[in-house]
DNA sequence: CTGTTAGCGCTTTCAC
DNA sequence: GTGAAAGCGCTAACAG
């Protein structure tokens, strides 16, 4: 293989890349004329259209990204930052933005914070340089981080979290809302006592569902908040705490921990739901997790959110003018892991 | 919109961007030296550094990754396709991929096909055009497609794919071990007819399954292809065509589908494994789905799967020579869905 | 050690 | 309709 003097074609060798130019030179034409046949820029002579192609193609000629962004000025794509590639909710809301993306000619390019406030930011500054526009999904990091980054006069649209005050361009699911359906829900079954596994302390979505349970008061129903997280690891693990808590029902801060904490409670010998209500969040189950598709839960358009999203930020990156948040409404779904309290509330302890 | 005259700041206004010239104008000094103490190429008297550095902060400069990208020549960034975000088995790969990278200053791009061939095909190339490197993970395009990306002369890594012949770099786990060992398992416990939920017509990995399930036969195991796709939902509906196929065990796909196939077994009545043994492949079940945490799998390390493959690409991008596939072993895990088969193979049928 | 000077590959006025 | 030429923002020789 390596043997022979010189191989022709070597894989890996750097071999010059093929520039316009050398179409050009090809095709027997000026570069602008490259240029322009390649973008459809200006009205061509068919002739050496023609010419342009073959010797495009000939050559094998591939436009250079860096070169193109930075002669029109802009990168011909868009950024995404999620917190965890792995919830299936995310991967959900990108089909979606990358379709709108898509079809303004852009790339979509995605990237990994791993839950993580700090390489978050560190990230977004990383999209921004090399995107023309950004969607920051469920952002962890603080409002001051955000406000930074707002700064840059870039294109930012901030999905699933809303920063009051400053008009930051934001689409979010109501999740007030929808707990505020669950809790109702809740509380028309008869529960009185039900428990929240609590998901990451920095999210926002996390606190909006909090703030609906406090309001849940007024339904008579009283919310123990449980630190969990958003896994179903993590919602398996808090089995004992919910039952150490005295509570009908739980709440939990997404259908993935949901489902890991139904796992847990029916091995603990509870029967869901006649034992113990459970609740999730998102509506992943009936795509992903056959295994709790009967999981009762708070369910949004993710398909929504996502081209919501994703168009916002593509008249920002044209019109540049787009302040006040969005919202995406919840409805309940009402599946067979949520059923009346077993007996008297509390009594029978 | 411009009602107000010239409004000092306004969101979204694309301010002419802050440039290494702007930066050396303010801190007295040229913009070599900017560049200089920027990328620390080379020593820069201590005083002048410290002027370009507040002159930085100052004007909060930014470098432009094009122009950086089309100056070195290179976009400090690799690219990583997958078929299917949704499945938990990628975002793990990327974990470990991205910290190859990041250790190498290169930032890491993701895109999803979803699971189409041809789309595949052009976010490679849109890939190779803006990344120095791209690891094709599980890529469902044909042979002649993937040689024609290879014929680019950019640095490609196959993973979990590999093309016989030619000398394309790849790694890969070696599920055709991996099957072996599942129906050696299957053999051993006293299964004869086992059904396997074939997977992507396209993945090269169910292949390989399929070729591990032909060499089967010298362990007395006859294995019937049922064809039924890669998510839970597949998985869940292939039920029917299990029981029809008159098997004591089933192999999935991946571990998806088999959580998907015993929940859907298990509501028409199965117990499993008493009645039916179901074994899945990849092992993602600690990790996201307690529900089949029992799950009898085969397994690979995932980590050093993305590890490796973002090491052999950044060696390709070094030295740009290496061609020889790699595989990673896979082990069996017995957990708790495959047992002996309940009675006489199939006289009661 | 620092500034000057060429480009990187492409788009885009601007004349012809 | 087409070509020449001037950048886009940055890096990397190359002289001092």
């Amino acid at each position: 293989m390596g043997a022979a003097p010189v191989p022709a074609v070597r894989k890996g060798i750097r071999q010059r890349r093929v520039t316009i130019t050398d179409v050009g030179a090809v095709a027997g034409v000026s570069t602008s004329t490259v240029s322009r046949v390649l973008n459809g820029t200006a009205r061509v002579d068919p002739e050496l259209a023609r010419r342009v192609q073959s010797a495009v193609a000939e050559l094998g000629y591939r436009p250079n990204a860096a070169a193109q962004g930075l002669a029109r000025g802009e990168a011909g794509a868009i950024g995404v930052l999620v917190p965890d590639l792995a919830n299936p909710y995310f991967p959900d809301v990108l089909k979606s933005v990358s379709a709108v993306a898509r079809s303004h000619g852009r790339r979509v390019m995605v990237m990994e914070s791993d839950e993580d406030p700090a390489s978050e930011h560190e990230l977004a500054e990383d999209l921004m340089r090399c995107c023309d526009g950004v969607l920051l999904c469920s952002p962890r990091m603080d409002r001051a981080a955000i406000v930074d980054l707002t700064l840059r006069g870039h294109p930012l649209v901030l999905v699933n979290r809303t920063v009051p005050g400053l008009g930051i361009p934001s689409v979010s699911a109501d999740f007030y809302g929808g707990m505020t359906l669950v809790c109702g829900h809740l509380a028309q079954l008869g529960h009185r006592r039900v428990a929240y596994l609590s998901g990451p302390e920095a999210s926002w979505a996390n606190a909006e569902r909090i703030r609906a349970f406090d309001a849940a008061a007024a339904f008579g129903v009283e919310v123990t908040v449980i630190p969990c997280g958003h896994t179903a690891r993590q919602g398996y693990g808090s089995a004992d705490a919910v039952r150490a808590a005295d509570v009908t029902a739980v709440v939990a801060y997404n259908d993935l921990v949901a489902t890991g904490a139904v796992t847990a409670l029916e091995e603990a010998g509870l029967r869901i739901p006649e034992d113990m209500s459970v609740i999730g969040c998102d509506d992943i189950s009936l795509d992903d997790l056959p295994g709790s598709r009967r999981l009762t839960t708070a369910s949004m358009a993710r398909h929504e959110l996502g081209t919501r999203a994703a168009r916002r930020l593509e008249s920002l990156m044209a019109d540049g003018d787009d302040t006040e948040p969005h919202y995406i409404p919840m409805e309940l779904r009402i599946r067979h892991t949520s059923a009346p309290p077993a007996a008297l509330p509390h009594t029978s302890g």
